[in-house]
DNA sequence: CATGAATGAGTTTTCATTCAT
DNA sequence: TATGAATGAAAACTCATTCAT
């Protein structure tokens, strides 16, 4: 009993940090009051602030929190193997999102788009720590494939943007138009598609006719 | 003399409104101030309810005031030509950065998706109005390179959202993340890279080999 | 035509005021905006504010000015005649309520009443013109039916505000409780009896028992 | 110690609504502020809207709550005895202003004649609730009378509302008029007379004769 | 004289934050 | 630790009043 006790009481900052940031990512961050995200990890008002100073570093822990144990399993996806560069960039793109794109993880690059007028250090944390990372990956991908001669010579930097133009969008477009969605395509055919189109795209065989 | 002050007078509500767009944009709704909006207007409080009811009147008018003659200029666009489609689609990527990308109604896309909890009707509007709209000419421009035998035989309507997500992820990080794009690269050459990839990636010429 | 204008014109002030009365009777002063009053006088705001300083000053003026011609008619219903005292109770409530209490004049003692914490000196004013007046009118005709013998020898000052309450009250509710009127009796009805009452309670005869 | 700050706790929206009452009836809703009313109940701005969601909202449970404990009390008055029909008039009257007319619950008439165009809900209510009941319950007692022989056979309900008069005038003027209120006289010299006045009214041995 | 657009002081209302229990 | 009643600063909104035309 009291090992359950101990244990629930230890879990409390962060399922309070997981409520909070359903919630922003629900409503934003100035629409969310403390009231509701208390009520909804289960706990009152005042506890909140056991754990954090204030909403704004609530916020900040809610990002970075849930952001932090994904960016570890994330570094995973990207192994530098011989594989041809195409086949990388699909499992890429499916890899991530199943493991991130999908979850509640997802909603925090809508959330830091809303909020990055208010929040320039979380936002610039987000880019130095998730963003820059995950570019230098996809520019490492591209780059592989280019000294394979599988890909054309293009800027590996800005095609890396490209590339995840597509998982951005449909990340965000999912969470912000839930509504009007009827005939957004579902995930399996868009990103099949969109990594048909751009390993084509990149293809040195074309290029080479 | 009085001519400019009629004008001036007439004015009035738009400016308040752009005013007001700009500093949802940057802000947020929640985060925007009346006063502010009244101060970048170069009026007063009260005289921003002589034209709007509310805060979320003035939001909707913002937004869709600002669109609506965007939408006529932009349907021009799409001018259903014998061209062939791949300089279609590059004119129409230019032409769109041109007209709208590049100007103060590029921030709305972000506004929206920002406060897309809780401006349902806003955002159910604009997805009828623009996106729709929007979707179904690019749909449209890919349709007619499939017809021509120019592109392959792709779901049109999912290659018209691939089309458009580095559009519109362009327009979102240069608006959310100014502060650290040291390296996000300039327009030009994003767009000249992305439309290469993707009229390479729809081309019918490397699939027929 | 000219004779026409003019006459409308100088009669601006009275039909803002009279305009005004009728709307602070119904919603009190504080909900009676100043636009609806000049709407009703079919007038603009600003003309309002050319013939009355302020809100404060309409309201005084609304209630003097309407109830000043009233006054002087009214004077007149209480002829000292050699009547039999009951006999002048009964003209006096009658003619007071055909000449006053069922006009648009019968408002003010409501008005005055919710207003009496905000417009000391406006209530002060009426009480001297109107009430004082009233009551030493009624206290007359009182003596003079105690001096003919008619009476019982009552405190007649008292008996005087005792026969008002009748009227005071059915005037007050009638103009309150308008909604839920369904068996409040009818003017006729109700000062019929009240005055017979009061006639019989009045009485020396069966004090003479 | 800990009992009586429970106690004070648990009172708190009573005390509220009490002093809201008080400025209410005094000053009327709209120049009425919810800072007075904080500041009268010794609390802050903030703890008034933590039990009531309205300015609206407490005005209504202001009167509710301070009429709602009075009209029990109020109904032992009207004990059904086989007393006098004028003896049982004079309890009444004098037993009502001790126990209501006199307290702070005396203003509440005059509150709702000054409001009663803006909470027409609250005056059906009080109508109902209140002068309903005391309306039936005076009915009642003339039909007492008349059935012991005691009364003329008089339209008993419009009797009722001629006995309300005076004691719902009184509450009033004295409430309005308070600073011009040399001469009204005391209520115990004016409601003897009023009861004399009445019940010689109403009594059958004069018509008798 | 008449208008009605513009103003800004004053009020209601919300909600992050504190603190006694 | 945990609670939730209490606070008050900040923001939306109203409307009497002014003034250029």
């Amino acid at each position: 009993m009291k090992c359950l006790f101990r244990r629930r009481k230890e879990a409390r900052p962060g399922e309070i940090a997981a409520a909070a940031l359903d919630l922003f990512v629900d409503k934003g961050f100035a629409a969310t009051r403390i009231d509701d995200i208390a009520a909804r990890a289960g706990v009152s008002k005042g506890t909140v602030y056991l754990y954090f100073d204030s909403k704004e570093a609530l916020f900040k822990a809610a990002v970075e929190a849930t952001m932090l144990p994904a960016l570890e399993e994330a570094e995973a996806l990207v192994a530098d193997d011989a594989k041809p560069a195409a086949d990388m960039l699909r499992e890429f793109v499916f890899g991530w999102w199943q493991m991130i794109g999908s979850t509640s993880l997802g909603g925090v690059p809508k959330l830091l788009v809303a909020e990055s007028g208010n929040f320039p250090e979380t936002v610039a944390w987000f880019h130095e720590a998730v963003i820059d990372r995950a570019l230098a990956a996809m520019t490492r991908l591209i780059e592989h494939g280019i000294a394979r001669g599988e890909f054309r010579n293009v800027a590996a930097p800005v095609a890396a943007r490209i590339v995840f133009a597509p998982m951005f969008s449909y990340l965000v477009w999912r969470r912000s138009f839930e509504q009007c969605l009827r005939d957004l395509p579902p995930a399996d055919e868009f990103f099949a598609l969109a990594v048909d189109l751009l390993a084509h795209g990149l293809s040195a065989r074309e290029a080479a006719k």
